[in-house]
DNA sequence: TTGATATAGTTAGGTTCCCTAACTAATTAT
DNA sequence: ATAATTAGTTAGGGAACCTAACTATATCAA
């Protein structure tokens, strides 16, 4: 098999990745929210409060949560506190404000994801879920290296 | 299942979405060369040669396609030449030194989604291209409507 | 205990990739 | 012949990231 016809493996799977990357599941506008700011809250809904938990749970880095909070606290959908025990990191909480949009950001997501459950059926689903998480944990591993 | 759990289906897909977005599977750097570009430079080694066939195998808008090639002409890699027939259109060709940055990058490409169509086996390779091209075709549909 | 090092977070500035709006020039349809 | 369409371009901007350099606090080690 010639590399470069479109048929070969390879150039299926580039392909396919690349298309992939451009699916805009998440392109849903939820009021003033963009993209990164929903991730966000979702994270702080979950319970992770700090920007270091944010950024591990995200793999983003520092100054990515930072801006992204800083956004979402001018909207009024955030608040930072110190945390007493250790001045150096804050906590972040949702307001009441934000957790409104937060909810209503999330029945959005899963009305789309459950779309797409649907039509993928239960079994190609898990097969996608556990596909996705392997070829992530293949490349942080070969980027970890 | 709650689905605010972190292990329900829809919050175990949503993650794993977002996660392989970030996914760097095409951030070897070939030279002088960014990812769009290379991506491009495959298009036309394939033998598209319009900004419009371009763009429609990558499914980006004319500006981003017209810039990029604008990028790849300063660099050396690339020629336009008018077509006779259509003088609205110009035909893009590689240069002999745009052939052999592809031929390195694709080079590149394909030995790097090798290692991973290994770890995954064939199999699962075919599985993730056909998901992945499912998934895609989803929400294309979704969109047009 | 104090000085070095590590950790949490921030600010500033930049890159990449993509978009829309507005345009030119050539072609096709009425 | 003129109106509409098509191919491509330029200009400007936004989203989502990043690194470098910084402040402030905490911890470790001599």
């Amino acid at each position: 098999m010639d590399l470069w016809s479109e048929d070969s493996r390879e150039q299926r799977l580039i392909h396919a990745f690349s298309q992939f990357k451009k699916v805009d599941w998440n392109k849903h506008t939820v009021g003033d929210l963009k993209p990164s700011e929903v991730q966000v809250l979702f994270c702080i809904k979950k319970g992770y409060e700090t920007v270091s938990e944010v950024r591990d749970i995200l793999r983003v880095t520092s100054p990515t949560v930072t801006q992204i909070i800083n956004r979402l606290e001018e909207k009024g959908y955030v608040e930072r506190t110190v945390n007493k025990e250790d001045r150096r990191s804050s906590q972040v909480k949702l307001t009441d404000q934000g957790i409104a949009v937060t909810v209503k950001a999330f029945n959005m997501y899963v009305t789309s994801i459950n779309g797409l459950i649907d039509y993928l059926g239960e079994e190609e689903s898990e097969q996608l879920i556990g596909l996705l998480d392997k070829v992530f944990v293949y490349y942080k591993d070969l980027n970890s290296r």
